[in-house]
DNA sequence: CGCGCACTCCCCATAAATGGGGAAGTGAAA
DNA sequence: TTTCACTTCCCCATTTATGGGGAGTGCGCG
């Protein structure tokens, strides 16, 4: 079932593609609903519901992935989980839960964390009305192959964000690197110095030129950006 | 063939169970060599492999992870990638590929990227002697289930390492959460409390309760942490 | 009804980073 | 062979960040 999905998510070439693709999984995984939601690290947003825009808009206006328990989850683990195992008890946990459920979400749920390079995350969740043991089975069965899907969905939605966006990736020197790499340890620029065994004036030259090769505005900035762009292994 | 392995790994508890279970999965897989190295946010390591110990400190004494093109562009991809794809040609890449396969670690390579909460990341490798055909036709065959497989060990990494450790993750508060984040995007801390209209020594408290929180020696080195554990959606 | 925590504001003095100059040797590429 | 990127070194004045104080409000939780 989720192969003949993964085969054609190969053709997938645009975003309205691949939004076509996601909802169709929606019936063929018979499901009420499906949300592939990415968020790169630059702040660019995709997403794709079934969910009624309604509820979108007051999910987005209200800012409720601060307080959503499932997103609050799958941002602090790695393996997918099903809503019912999280702590619904909070106070305003349970607000957006009736909230969510009398938006037709569903009260069942299974979300599927990913992430991708420079601390690009997405969230890959399908949901319905089911009776708790229906649900389980449900779950059960199909885990491996919703997190096989989500890989690829990531895949494909990264591969199109990629293409259209060109990205022009900094290049920085060996120096530059190693300068940047200590600074984001924390050293101070005498420490990082002494660390390269090089004078601070001569440490000061490569933080200057990997700002400038990275378009910084200060040094914070510069370490910001190199991570984000995977150019420190720390 | 994998479905019994990831079905094996949930009786495992220990870094040696795991240890044992990913090396007979080499034998399973009838590959001459595994590897799976996750390096924690905090830059904590666990490795298992089958690579000779003399490859493995030489890699690691030379600090070969910086040259090394499999994590290179695994540190900058999301799906797995056959070593054949790479670009081996500069000087660095070629010197360190001779000495790769002269320490035994074949001409064929797997590679799958992981990546965790809190900026955890982790390798899982295949490798051997084939041809380019045989080869082909493996990794066809068994990408998907490698990638299942690889998200499941890291899964049971990630649970080991989280029952001894007791990993506490930083929480910043939301304020604290902007405050960083727009020192991230380059802000001075002027502009910074005048983007969040707070006034700057408001804003420096802040900066000073993240960094304590993070642990960290000083404002760049706390953005750097908040970034690396995913702590800032930039 | 406290307790803790998050949020907001303020002063002072010192330490550190920044901006803008200049210079010279090396090695690889064109 | 010339050019260009990388590496290394130095001075000065100014801006900015840091460390260490204190103080008040409001919210949720037990």
């Amino acid at each position: 079932m989720l192969e003949s999905f993964i085969d054609r998510l190969q053709g997938v070439a645009t975003h309205s593609d691949l939004d076509d693709a996601i909802l169709s999984l929606s019936r063929e995984m018979n499901v009420e609903h499906v949300v592939y939601h990415s968020v790169s690290s630059k702040g660019e947003q995709y997403a794709v519901t079934t969910y009624k825009p309604v509820w979108v808009d007051q999910y987005l206006g209200n800012d409720y992935a601060r307080i959503d328990p499932v997103v609050q989850a799958c941002l602090r683990r790695f393996h997918p989980i099903d809503w019912k195992r999280l702590n619904w008890s909070g106070k305003s946990a349970q607000q957006f839960m009736h909230e969510a459920i009398d938006s037709g979400v569903g009260n069942q749920g299974f979300s599927v964390p990913i992430r991708g390079p420079s601390g690009q995350f997405a969230l890959f969740t399908v949901s319905g009305n089911e009776k708790d043991d229906l649900w389980a089975k449900y779950t059960a069965e199909f885990s491996r192959p919703l997190i096989l899907a989500s890989h690829y969905i990531n895949q494909k939605a990264l591969e199109i964000e990629l293409g259209s966006d060109q990205a022009e990736i900094a290049r920085l020197s060996p120096r530059e690197t190693d300068a940047l790499t200590m600074l984001a340890l924390g050293h101070s620029r005498a420490q990082a110095a002494n660390s390269l065994s090089i004078s601070e004036h001569t440490l000061r030259v490569y933080i200057e030129s990997a700002r400038f090769k990275l378009a910084a505005m200060n040094t914070t900035h510069a370490v910001a950006r190199a991570i984000n762009q995977g150019l420190l292994s720390i």
